[in-house]
DNA sequence: TAGGCCATCTGGTCCT
DNA sequence: AGGACCAGATGGCCTA
C-alpha cells in the first residue's frame, strides 16, 4: 500500500536530473520575483512613511524604515486616521446642532503638522 | 561579536 | 497539472 498516504502527487513521468535542476530554477525564478513584487508595494508603502523616516523605531536618521517598521507604523497611522474621522464627525455634529446645517464656520481640523508619532523608539507593539 | 534585517532556496499546501 | 502562497533554514551584510 501507499505509506504515508496518497497525498503528493508524483509527476506523470519521472524527471531526468536536468529536468528536475530546470523545474527547480524556474520555481525559484517564480518566488524571487513574488517577493520583489512585494518589496515593490513595500517600498511604495514605504515613501508613503517617509516623514517617520528619523523616528523609527531604533533606527537612526536618515534610514529607511525596515519591513517590520514600515507595517507597524501604516497599521498605527490607518487607526490614528479612524479615530481622527469620528472626532470629526463628533464636532460636525456639534456645529450642526448649535448653528443649524448650514450655517456657522467648519470647525478647523488640528493636525500636528507632519506625522505624529505613534510608535517611539523601542515601540513596536501591535496593540 | 551578537543581533537585526534581508534575500534566496526549498518543500509543503492551497487554489484555479 | 501548475502556479500562488507560506514558513523554515541558511548565509550575507551592517551596526552597536
Amino acid at each position: 500500500g501507499l505509506q504515508g498516504g496518497a497525498r503528493a502527487a508524483k509527476p506523470q513521468k519521472e524527471l531526468s536530473p536536468e529536468e528536475q535542476q530546470e523545474l527547480r530554477r524556474k520555481i525559484n525564478s517564480r518566488e524571487r520575483k513574488r517577493m520583489q513584487d512585494l518589496n515593490v508595494a513595500m517600498d511604495a508603502l514605504r515613501e508613503v512613511m517617509v516623514p517617520y523616516e528619523s523616528h523609527a523605531p531604533g533606527a537612526p536618521p536618515g534610514r529607511r524604515l525596515s519591513k517590520i517598521s514600515t507595517l507597524v507604523l501604516a497599521r498605527n497611522y490607518i487607526l490614528l486616521l479612524g479615530s481622527s474621522l469620528q472626532e470629526m464627525r463628533r464636532l460636525l455634529g456639534e456645529v450642526s446642532i448649535g448653528m443649524g446645517v448650514n450655517a456657522g464656520p467648519v470647525p478647523r481640523l488640528l493636525f500636528a503638522g507632519g506625522w505624529p508619532l505613534i510608535a517611539g523608539p523601542g515601540q513596536l507593539l501591535l496593540t
